[in-house]
DNA sequence: TCAACTGTTGAACATTCGTTCAATTATGAT
DNA sequence: ATCATAATTGAACGAATGTTCAACAGTTGA
């Protein structure tokens, strides 16, 4: 008779990181049918009770949850731009490669995201969460639209704009192709992205 | 003893109507949370029961709300560049306009959707909506991106990949307004595609 | 070796959900 | 007036939900 322990204690720490990466999984793979904590601590390998135990209820593991997967996806596009060097054009089109890659345009995220944004008005906690890594990810692409401009020859814009407009035009591609990815191909979208830069540093906006 | 009628039968076509309408006030009022069979028949004034009736079940009730809303708002956007005489230009104006008016950029419009793309991997009936929808909502955008470049000296470009970048960029925008407010002015939204638009015929895109 | 601590369990509970169906009743034809 | 039709009702049902809590058990330090 092995006496194998039917559990094995965790510090809190790591047990809530198992848990978000679990709900995640489950959000992944049936959206918000499979956000309930039954199949969650099952996904888990834990009891019911425990998901109870170290949140005060299910809606701060799933903010948790949009935490990691938000401050995930955002790091993956930093880490992006700065693995790959060459001029500032070539780190936007490094940039958008990823971005359409099947790494980020993916329907399994998208499953995800609907949860949270069908969350981000209840939650306090979740629209915070999306406020500050939307900026981030503002941010980091007025960045790069700051880099393509100070180079001689590139007229100025208004970066703000240009950003918030570029990152607009990054999410609707996304999303249209999630709900139907016949509608245009992952290149074509990078295309569309590719001449909406040329055309900004062309001085063709009026922005 | 006044004898009022306990209730008043109406033709199934009529009655399918109100409960698709009431279907469409729980949703913008509470989005999922409101989209139980017990919300939805009290709003309609009707019994739980009567739901069943008519549908062979609430999914279907849903996607037929989904369909109407759909179409009223294509529908919407159609009538706004009809209405708008002048020259391709300024019809594009008119449909930004209202297109970054608070008749469709609402928060209440973004709790409805965000239910239906919820639904749409799961119900044929959404995703079909969604796309035959969408390709229309395309269909009107690359029409009047195709009016702008007959008239003499416009460039030529990729109708159909411009259709769907701006489809994309006023989505974008849309969402991201809907989630925060804050994050720029519906003015703001709408220099962005104005600009967009002017760079198109300009033709400082590869497209 | 033995407590003290606390991470962990899972049955139980109160709600809420979508659906069913026998009974009811408004309605139009005869 | 009477009847057949079918629109409408609402109680009932089983399934699923989030949360609670008393009991359990692994871990650690003395």
């Amino acid at each position: 008779m092995t006496d194998t322990p039917k559990f094995r204690r965790q510090i809190p720490e790591e047990r809530k990181k198992e848990m978000v990466e679990a709900t995640l999984r489950c959000l992944e793979q049936k959206g918000s049918e499979g956000l309930s904590v039954r199949n969650i601590s099952a996904e888990a390998g834990i009891s019911i009770g425990l998901i109870n135990h170290h949140y005060p209820s299910k809606d701060d593991l799933v903010a948790a949850a949009y935490e990691k997967l938000a401050t995930d996806l955002l790091q993956y596009v930093v880490r992006l731009v700065e693995q790959s060097g060459g001029t500032p054009r070539e780190r936007m089109s490094a940039f958008f490669k990823g971005y359409f890659s099947s790494e980020i345009l993916d329907q399994k995220i998208l499953r995800v995201w609907v949860v949270f944004w069908n969350m981000s008005e209840k939650s306090e906690k979740v629209r915070q969460s999306h406020d500050r890594t939307y900026a981030g990810f503002r941010a980091q692409l007025e960045q790069m639209l700051c880099d393509l401009v100070n180079h001689p020859g590139i007229p100025d814009f208004n970066h703000r704009l240009a950003a918030i407009g570029l990152s607009a035009m990054l999410d609707g591609l996304w999303l249209e192709w999630c709900l139907n990815p016949a509608t245009f191909a992952p290149e074509e979208g990078l295309r569309i992205c590719e001449a909406w830069v040329d055309g900004l540093v062309s001085g063709a906006f009026d922005l």
